[in-house]
DNA sequence: CTATAGACCTGACGGC
DNA sequence: TGCCGTCAGGTCTATA
């Protein structure tokens, strides 16, 4: 599933193909992907323009383009961007073909249909994003100043795209668990210590999955056709039923805000002062969970 | 304003 | 072998 570190991989790697290219066609073979735009709209911000810069704020691809608008694209659940030759039959699932002025065709492969791409002017679309997690402005400070005005779940406040862009729900699992902090917590109720570590592991989880390529899970693809690795090091996300590398206990998966959550029961205590009841943590871990 | 459930989509997979 | 229910989750929309 595409987050931070898959969207930042295919920027990357698409970048070398269409960087100073001039668009020379495009075509919309599946109306939907492009709604925020029509279809006319679509391909006539594109056709004839260059692409000046590639880049990636949140989870959202952005193509800066010589007549100042921008392609925005995002890759939701399933989607890749695909680039082949010309010649070569289109991958399965092609929703967009863009073909560049060599000859070079970007194809926007997205089996399930949730994928977007749509050409913007201005900054609307991505000034609505939280801070970048991996940018030095953002702090532990910062972290800790999100959360502390937050009383949802930690979860799911992690994944709001408006308070930090680009975490989804893989590395979210990821980080709470690196983090020892269990899924359920009020994003308000983390010690200081906590939201430090947190801190932490975010930008560790994030920086390590980016170094991988990204995660292939279900349908992620880099632009050449590799498969990123970073599933490998995955400690509890997707590994229901499998023992926890802290402490062996087995992983569990419950359902958060209709999101599958994987964790450890025993590394990530529900209960906020775990800490001052360490001699105690035994009945409270099995009345937290009887709670559940 | 905050918080949350449901909708959008369809392939993969497991059970029978 | 083939059918069918369940699962996967990013984000928008509607509702309390």
């Amino acid at each position: 599933m595409p987050e931070l570190p898959e969207v930042e991989t295919v920027t990357n790697e698409i970048r070398p193909y269409v960087l100073g290219r001039c668009i020379e066609d495009v075509k919309v073979t599946w109306p939907g992907t492009v709604k925020g735009n029509s279809a006319e709209e679509f391909i006539s911000g594109l056709k004839g323009q260059t692409v000046v810069d590639v880049r990636r704020r949140g989870k959202f691809i952005v193509w800066e383009l010589s007549n100042g608008k921008r392609l925005l694209t995002h890759l939701k659940m399933t989607g890749a961007l695909i680039a082949q030759e010309a010649g070569i039959e289109p991958p399965p699932y092609n929703r967009v073909e863009i073909t560049l002025e060599d000859g070079m065709k970007i194809y926007f492969r997205d089996p399930r249909k949730f994928g977007r791409m749509r050409v913007v002017e201005g900054d609307a679309a991505l000034d609505e994003l939280g801070p970048e997690p991996l940018e030095p402005e953002f702090t532990a400070e910062v972290l800790e100043s999100i959360l502390k005005k937050r009383k949802g779940l930690i979860k799911p406040t992690l994944l709001d795209q408006t308070l930090i862009a680009g975490i989804g729900n893989m590395y979210a699992d990821e980080a709470l668990y690196e983090a020892k902090i269990h899924p359920l917590r009020a994003a308000d109720s983390l010690s200081p210590a906590e939201y430090r570590t947190l801190h932490t592991a975010i930008q560790h989880i994030l920086a390590t999955a980016i170094k991988a390529k990204g995660a292939s899970i279900a349908n992620y693809v880099r632009p050449g056709g590799e498969l990123g690795h970073a599933h490998f090091a995955f400690k509890v996300a997707h590994r229901r039923g499998e023992n926890c590398s802290r402490c062996g206990e087995a992983l569990e998966r419950i359902v958060v805000r209709g999101r599958g959550t994987y964790f450890c029961p025993k590394c990530q205590v529900l209960n906020v002062d775990s800490e001052a009841e360490n001699t105690k943590s035994e009945t409270n871990l099995k009345s937290q969970d009887s709670k559940r």
